[in-house]
DNA sequence: CTGAAAGCGCTAACAC
DNA sequence: GTGTTAGCGCTTTCAG
């Protein structure tokens, strides 16, 4: 089918190693000898094997593992193509996978991936089973956890805290005078990290004495079209608050798009905020109040923290890369 | 490291081969032996090595590479999404790439995938180096090119034709009373399907008597942003456009927040048209005109194309996936 | 600077 | 139903 470094050592003649070190680019080999090698590869159009090289010796797998809760979540390719740019530059290739905020769906996704043998896992969040710890303990590939921020990672994390965006944003509201705030979520107790901002939420208002009035959680996915309907329904309910927190933009923005077709003012009669920063959200006739989150720079260090641990360097154990709050003109 | 089959065989007193098939649900086993194996599995917490078996038979690779133009489109993660589900669910993985609209770079990624052996691939677009298509003539490996249709696919292929779209828009425009359109577009040439698109719409206005006015072609991301003042350097240019079709529905909503900055009237004042069908696009105050394009589908599409061939079935060598023209309140 | 030998873990093919 | 043999293409190790 394809051809080896046999055939290349045979039409150059050399032997099998020295064309694997002239392809490698290593060192050992005289210039004419590799411009022999070179050539004769040129001509018969070789295509290495990673296969047999990452088989072949346990350090030479360039493959790396990325589970995030959901493939179509806006915020998702931005940080894949942090983690992409930082190491498609270094010869490393991602395998992708969602786990649909499922811990047994993650679980099945490492057992799949862990036996390609990769050089490193990405995986998002810190909520694992037991065993999908125990699979990552037993293998030697470094782990970075993204997204949230975990006391002990499992080996690395990078991100930030959602706990502490839902209390800042609730302070942030309070501040601006707001009583009587609301919630409308998604995915319920699914979505982990969509839960520890509403705690946060919660926990500043309650401390600045005004507590939630009233939640929506629904369980679709987490899209403008729950944003309007969650609107709808948490207002039915509760006429009389003045600000409604959502669990991401595209909500957010399905929020807003609910008022507007009500008559309802927002601010004035309504505030609205939402969590993600989504560039849509920016450039909507009224900004939207949100907490940007630095999708990128995330991926990037992701990526540099597995990267720095297979170059044998220690590694930071954990990197926060801070989210932060964006008032708009909607709350 | 981590155990073999050899020692789950030691452990359960059989052969290497019995366990192999026990444990890829074969047959040619007794059921006591069949327990055994399993039970010896488990609790020496074996993770199977696909490195080796897909290295040691040709058939058994489980990988599919995938190529985008850009991971930060919103599109692609819906297309990754209805790839993955469906090959997810018969133990397939994917392995992600971009090529940035470069051919270049899309080759270099193909040269990387093939020394995985994939078991197939799918690219994005019909434009390619000579050198990619020599390069996936020689291997193996079932290639659907997705979102464009070509007339001689390399392999297969799965889509909907972009100049198409461009002539239903110009169609629709015109029809609805346009005569001075204009068009804001971004990456120029690099991006060809959007440059299709462009081409079907100066045809079918040139059909209609009233050809395209003026373009505005940015070299930037094609985001929210570059909608924006795309539209305002082409007003300013040509003020007397009434409609505007965009290179995306990203671009057309940047386009539409500069209308309104500027209190110029949509639809009355000035047209805009999008292209791509993101959800938010369809929540806006007034709904975006725009082609809504089947993105899950196409992904769907495409890896059951794949799993077609790998099957050894012959394949639909092209499979049409409509997008269709929704008129909004904006055009 | 170059080469020979061994082996990574698995599966295909064939024997029993 | 089960075992044996060979080998996939590469890298590692050790010899020259």
């Amino acid at each position: 089918m394809t051809s080896n470094l046999e055939d290349i050592a045979r039409a150059a003649g050399v032997s099998k190693m020295t064309v694997s070190r002239v392809l490698r680019g290593g060192t050992g080999f005289s210039e004419g000898t590799r411009d022999r090698v070179m050539k004769v590869a040129e001509r018969l159009g070789y295509v290495p094997n990673k296969l047999a090289a990452a088989f072949g010796s346990y350090q030479a797998s360039t493959m790396i593992g990325m589970c995030v809760p959901r493939l179509t979540s806006g915020l998702f390719g931005h940080v894949l193509d942090g983690v992409d740019r930082a190491l498609g530059r270094l010869g490393y290739q991602v395998m992708i996978g969602a786990n649909n905020h499922s811990t047994e769906e993650e679980e099945a996704w490492v057992r799949q991936i862990l036996s390609w043998r990769p050089a490193g896992l990405i995986l998002s969040g810190r909520n694992h089973t037991a065993a999908t710890v125990e699979l990552l303990r037993q293998s030697p590939a470094p782990v970075v956890e993204i997204w949230d921020l975990t006391t002990s990672p499992i080996d690395m994390a990078v991100g930030f805290s959602h706990f502490d965006c839902g209390i800042e944003m609730g302070q942030f509201l309070a501040r601006r005078g707001r009583r009587r705030a609301g919630y409308v979520g998604a995915l319920a107790r699914a979505d982990v990290m969509g839960q520890a901002r509403l705690d946060g939420f919660k926990a500043a208002l309650a401390q600045s004495g005004h507590p939630l009035v009233d939640l929506e959680m629904l369980q679709d996915m987490p899209g403008f079209y729950a944003g309007y309907y969650g609107l709808e329904t948490l207002l039915a309910r509760s006429p009389r608050l003045d600000v409604v927190y959502f669990h991401n933009d595209e909500m957010a923005i399905g929020g807003l798009a609910y008022a507007q077709s009500q008559g309802i003012r927002v601010p004035q009669d309504l505030g609205i905020a939402g969590w993600g920063g989504m560039e849509a959200a920016s450039i909507l006739p009224k900004r939207l109040t949100t907490t940007v989150v630095p999708t990128t720079a995330i991926g990037k260090a992701a990526a540099e923290a597995l990267i720095a641990r297979l170059k044998g360097e220690p590694g930071q154990e954990v990197t926060v890369v801070p989210a932060r709050l964006v008032p708009g003109e909607t709350a």
